[in-house]
RNA sequence: GGGCGCAUGGCUCAGCUGGUUAGAGCGCCGCGUUCACAUCGCGGAGACCGCUGGUUCGAAUCCAGCUGCGCCCACCA
């Protein structure tokens, strides 16, 4: 049966199927829009140029749903910025993300062959995590086709490939002949399990029963003790100072005294310290420990105390722990109190409950160590990257978020830039110890190329380009290279300008740079957002990008942020495969307003294959969206004959033309603010408001008399004329959200209609975007639609209330309120027929109220649906009496503003007019549905 | 602990510079096979806009406090 429906309805349009089959469609018009080559940029095109950088995906693992949130919002304003005359870049590419990476690869080979990567070694694990790389950078850009993303795909860059990595070297290097690169003692969060610095997002805290030791410190000259608590007693051996409150009465004397480390005899001194010691906690005495506790270290820099490391690679206690050394330090632990107690130093020991570091990747506690790192000196480049934003090169939106950028900038703390990892970018720094200046001028002085400085034991080398080799300075002068890489933000820090050939002045770079608007999530602004403006200072002496868009961050149904670490993420895939990719895009964008979360709620599903999917019934908002369009653009292609071909409006436009002509540009021109605002989620309620109640609901049915029961074919021909004009309007505004659809559509358009000005291109995707012609926006006319529409409704209340089946014709009586309103409604009496299946409208002024009828008012104009002995008068009573009371509750809010004399006399005139005639109006409203109730109730 | 944000019908969210009869989608109820669409049409019910104060002629909207929640940053010897 739907089989024979489907031939009798689509007139000619071969191929339009009766549902929007998204798979079908998706490969064919993503394969060739790139075949064809339409993401391309063209730097030397001769128009304005439009650019963004995708926010590099980690190639940790694969996109989930805030990805497709973050690239839908790209690709939409991409592709609308191609359509209004824009050369737009979308460079696309991955980011090698250091520790996050190179931990899944060392634990996938750890599952697997059971071996560290010490035993693989450098350069086999470096391999590894290169195909593990390629692996993932293949499924992500798979994603991101999959989810239309009109990206420049022969520009693709990697953050670890030969074009970043020169960028990279670059920067280095200028940084460091500036001597804004230096190498200092850090503490890390060191995993002693697999012996590497961990970040510190990559630990996690976990709560430990321990316990809290309370012990004495014996004053050096023997005369008494400082009592001392601490959880964790083997760092005594590294303590290298005790500190008390300058203000605390209890300890004020011992001051200046020095205690003796137990077991290793080292003499420290007692400090004061307001910042380290809250005198309220634990005794009031604290040890400290510089090489391993950050306060305590802070307090070492304070006191210029010294840094005594106990600690071995592996977390052993070193030769500085004097009877301990050689054993884990948990065991030293034990020991070690135990030797207190011997000495009859322990005071008492209670179960104490501590927040103890773990590292993410192999699950143990880390430990705080001092070492080695490089650092970028913050100070001036962070003020002038505040000054990007004070100055208003670089804006935020939402607005707010610039203080986020601010405060983090202004705390202007050195970036610790090196990181113990195998997988980056290796420092290029090589140490030489033995040889003089004068040898390193004699092989590296001429040319820009090598820069030097020199540290307390060894020569800081750093070369601009390539691998110096071991024996640079000759056989007697060993070059050695910093084994560690750079931390991963370091080149994110470069990605719009790097990925666009810098440091060569490539034509690229030239036209694309500075980028146009960056994208991307608010827990990123300080890691990325602020570095990107401070290496676009360095390196350009421009700013990255003028506008920043934060957009919303995607959680799951619980409310917690949708990541790849937590596990909680949902494959576009999943959502692509059930509703389609612009069912997923439309979705999203209509998700994606100001505010800062958007919730997500998802369930698994088995697919008749058994595999299980993640979908989620919000997607069905874009899809059912989808569908709509695809059908209402079928039945008007499928009434279009082949021979025809409109190129221009017809001549005479009726009233519902002059009308959804008014409501097109009306919207085109609100499409185009919200769009250039990033309020992409208005974008979205305005088209499917317009698409869907306008348009379809409206305009097509109001069309449909004219299709159907008119003999006159111009009348016919002029219908389908307007109508393709709205639809394929609406097609290229819609474009960039449902890019897919959008272009199947616009296919089939094509084959019948060619309008110079709205079907003017072979891909919509190189259409012109609508822009608003405000001559033809007509308040007047709206303002007649609106009440014809509400009268509609009002009959159709009347019916549906009443239980009046679509079989029963009734007969409508209207009484406009004035005689322009009668005109108009007279003229249009047969859509109020037809709209609310009546056989007759009488519109008459001076018609007299009927005795038994439905009636409804609509501003103003009374409406009443005759129907003798269908009407039930209880229902009608009831119908009024609320509606009476609906009136009075706002005759009296109104009458209470207008008696009141702060309202009349300080708000603005206008306010208060409007105000006068809204009460009046309501006033006669109220007495004639009055007058009706009397009249039902005898 | 510091910062930012959120709290609007059962659910997910709009409501941008204070003046709206507080909207939408889903869900719910009723009716509906006239040939674009049941992934649909028509109609309806459902909200003291978290709480308490304040500013104002007027507050969902501005301010303060409180409560609950989320995120970011810093973290306790």
């Amino acid at each position: 049966m739907a089989a024979i429906r489907y031939i009798r309805n689509d007139k000619g349009s071969e191929g339009v199927e009766k549902t929007y089959n998204p798979s079908q469609v998706e490969n064919r018009w993503y394969s060739e829009w790139t075949n064809r080559k339409l993401f391309a940029a063209d730097e030397h095109a001769d128009k304005p140029k439009y650019s963004i950088v995708i926010p590099p995906p980690n190639v940790t693992g694969a996109l989930h749903m805030g990805h497709a949130l973050n690239d839908t919002i790209q690709d939409v304003l991409i592709r609308w910025k191609k359509m209004s005359g824009f050369e737009a870049l979308w460079m696309p590419g991955t980011d090698h993300a250091g520790i996050a990476t190179q931990a899944v690869v060392e634990r996938r080979v750890f599952e697997t062959e059971k071996k560290n990567r010490h035993d693989l070694g450098r350069k086999a694990l470096v391999q590894r995590i290169w195909e593990w790389k390629d692996e993932y950078e293949a499924r992500i850009t798979g994603q991101l086709k999959k989810l239309g993303c009109a990206c420049d795909w022969d520009r693709q860059r990697f953050t670890l490939d030969e074009t970043c990595s020169r960028a990279v070297r670059e920067t280095f290097y200028g940084l460091f002949k500036k001597g804004l690169i230096y190498r200092g003692k850090r503490l890390v969060n060191w995993d002693t399990h697999l012996q590497t610095a961990v970040a510190d997002d990559e630990i996690f805290y976990e709560t430990v029963k321990g316990n809290m030791w309370y012990f004495r410190y014996p004053l050096a000259d023997g005369n008494g003790y400082l009592p001392v608590a601490t959880t964790r007693p083997e760092t005594i051996l590294g303590d290298t100072a005790v500190a008390v409150h300058p203000e605390d009465e209890r300890y004020r004397d011992f001051i200046g005294k020095m205690v003796k480390v137990p077991f290793v005899d080292r003499e420290i001194p007692v400090i004061a310290d307001p910042i380290l010691v809250d005198p309220a906690f634990g005794t009031g005495c604290v040890k400290v420990t510089p090489a391993h506790d950050p306060n305590d270290y802070q307090t070492g820099l304070r006191h210029k105390l010294p840094m005594i490391n106990i600690l071995t690679d592996t977390g052993d206690i070193n030769e500085n722990g004097g009877p301990f050394s050689g054993m884990p330090r948990y065991v030293c632990r034990e020991k070690l109190v135990e030797g207190l107690e011997k000495l009859g130093l322990l005071e008492r020991v209670d179960p104490y409950e501590t927040q103890v570091g773990h590292s993410d990747r192999s699950k143990t506690p880390i430990e705080p160590y001092l070492s080695d790192q490089w650092f970028v000196k913050m100070g001036d480049l962070a003020e002038r990257a505040m000054g990007a934003v004070r100055d208003g090169k670089v804006k935020f939106y939402p607005a707010r978020y610039a203080k986020s950028y601010l405060d983090w900038l202004g705390e202007k703390r050195d970036w610790c830039i090196s990181r113990q990892l195998w997988w980056g970018h290796q420092i290029p720094i090589w140490y030489c110890d033995t040889c003089s200046e004068q040898d390193l001028i004699n092989a590296f002085g001429a040319g820009d190329n090598v820069s030097w400085t020199r540290a307390e034991d060894t020569w800081l080398i750093c070369a601009r380009d390539g691998d110096l080799g071991s024996d640079a300075l000759g056989s007697s002068h060993e070059l050695r290279r910093d084994p560690d890489v750079l931390d991963t933000w370091f080149s994110s820090a470069l990605w719009p300008h790097a990925t666009l050939g810098w440091p060569k002045q490539t034509e690229s770079l030239k036209a694309f740079y500075p980028t146009s608007v960056l994208v991307t999530n608010r827990d990123i602004i300080s890691l990325w957002v602020a570095r990107m403006v401070i290496t676009g200072q360095e390196n350009l002496g421009v700013e990255p990008f003028q506008d920043v868009y934060i957009h919303a961050t995607v959680m799951d149904g619980k409310g917690q942020r949708m990541s790849k670490s937590k596990g909680n993420g949902v494959d576009p895939l999943d959502i692509i495969e059930k509703y389609g990719a612009d069912a997923l895009r439309y979705t999203m964008a209509s998700l994606s307003s100001d505010n800062q979360d958007a919730r997500l709620p998802v369930r698994p599903e088995k697919q008749s294959d058994g595999r299980m999917i993640n979908v989620s019934e919000k997607f069905e908002l874009g899809r059912n969206f989808a569908n709509k369009l695809w059908n209402a653009s079928r039945f008007l292609l499928g009434n279009i004959d082949q021979s025809l071909k409109f190129t221009s409006l017809p001549e005479d436009l009726k009233a519902e033309d002059l009308w959804i002509l008014s409501r097109l540009n009306r919207t085109a021109e609100a499409v185009n603010q919200a769009l250039e605002n990033y309020r992409l989620s208005e974008v979205c309620h305005l088209l499917y408001d317009f698409t869907w109640k306008d348009f379809c609901d409206w305009y097509v049915e109001l069309k449909k008399s004219d299709l159907y029961q008119s003999d006159d074919h111009q009348r016919k021909e002029n219908a389908l004329n307007t109508s393709s004009y709205v639809l394929g309007s609406i097609l290229k505004m819609l474009h960039p959200v449902m890019p897919f659809l959008t272009e199947e559509l616009w296919m089939h358009v094509r084959k019948r209609v060619s309008y110079e000005k709205v079907i003017d291109s072979e891909y919509i995707m190189q259409a012109t975007y609508p822009v608003a012609d405000s001559t033809r926006i007509d308040e007047a006319i709206e303002l007649r639609f609106a009440s014809l529409q509400e009268i509609i409704t009002a009959l159709r209340t009347i019916r549906a209330e009443n239980n009046i089946t679509p079989d029963k014709k009734g007969r409508a009586i209207v009484i406009p309120v004035d005689d322009e309103q009668a005109e108009w409604l007279k003229s249009q009496a047969d859509v109020i027929n037809g709209f609310g299946r009546l056989s007759e409208t009488i519109v008459d002024r001076n018609a007299d109220k009927p005795g038994f009828a439905g009636q409804g008012i609509v501003r103003g104009t009374q409406v009443y649906l005759l129907l003798e002995g269908l009407i039930d008068p209880e229902v009608e009573i009831g119908r009024l009496e609320k509606e009476i009371e609906k009136t009075r509750k706002l005759v009296k809010g109104t009458e209470k503003r207008l008696n009141n004399s702060g309202f009349v006399d300080k708000a603005p005139k206008a306010v208060v007019d409007k105000e006068k005639e809204k009460y009046e109006g309501l006033l006669l409203n109220l007495q004639k549905l009055e007058k009706s109730l009397e009249a039902f109730k005898q």
